[in-house]
DNA sequence: GTCGCTCCGGTCGATCGTCTATGGGAGTAG
DNA sequence: CTACTCCCATAGACGATCGACCGGAGCGAC
């Protein structure tokens, strides 16, 4: 996957509201057609690194299978986060392929 | 910058022709509109990879300047992993954007 | 009850690519 | 001969991802 991006992903994926570890990760391989793979070695540090500045916040709470879970929710810091690395991500991949598919000048 | 994209940028910038290290990177600079920044710390060690790959091919020159310097050519590897890479490189971004815009389902 | 499966959270070490900083040689202009 | 630009190069740190583990706890089959 491309550096930076999942964090970028996770924060989109709780807008549509709060969600535990594995229920982030199905969403967004589902949503992508499988195309984007989450592995839990790089979920659970990136969900770290997203709490810690404060753009999502966390809660234990119950799954729809009776487990115990750890959920998110986005923060008022983490939507204006998303949509500066929208912004962002727009901006590179525009750039990106303004090299890739070079016009006629 | 995007990881990984950088080997990517290189590759399509020598299809316009054999180059060395700062024009390479003046292209890409100046063809994303200055979006994109190529530090000399990340293009070499991106040209010895690429060469050690053998997707580019490098030969001893001199600049329009009258110095000495190394141009890089695009391999027959190089190109076909240009068009891999390049292939790849649209999935993600498509499978990003399936993400980050939702459509109603 | 207990065995095995799935769900759920977590960590660790390795790896990879980029960045900042530093260095040096060689041409050129004053 | 000094200063500046062009050009190549490397070293160390960093940040993010990945693969491989480990643990617990619910659930269904037998």
């Amino acid at each position: 996957m491309l550096q930076g991006t999942l964090d970028l992903l996770i924060l989109q994926t709780l807008v549509l509201g709060s969600a535990h570890g594995h229920t982030i990760a199905h969403a967004i391989e589902h949503r992508s057609d499988d195309v984007l793979q989450v592995e839990h070695g790089s979920l659970y540090p990136a969900l770290h690194r997203l709490e810690d500045r404060a753009w999502i916040a966390s809660f234990w709470g119950t799954s729809e299978n009776n487990r115990r879970a750890r959920y998110y929710r986005l923060t008022a810091a983490g939507r204006k986060q998303l949509a500066e690395q929208t912004g962002r991500w727009d901006r590179l991949v525009q750039a990106v392929n303004r090299v890739l598919r070079p016009v006629e000048e």
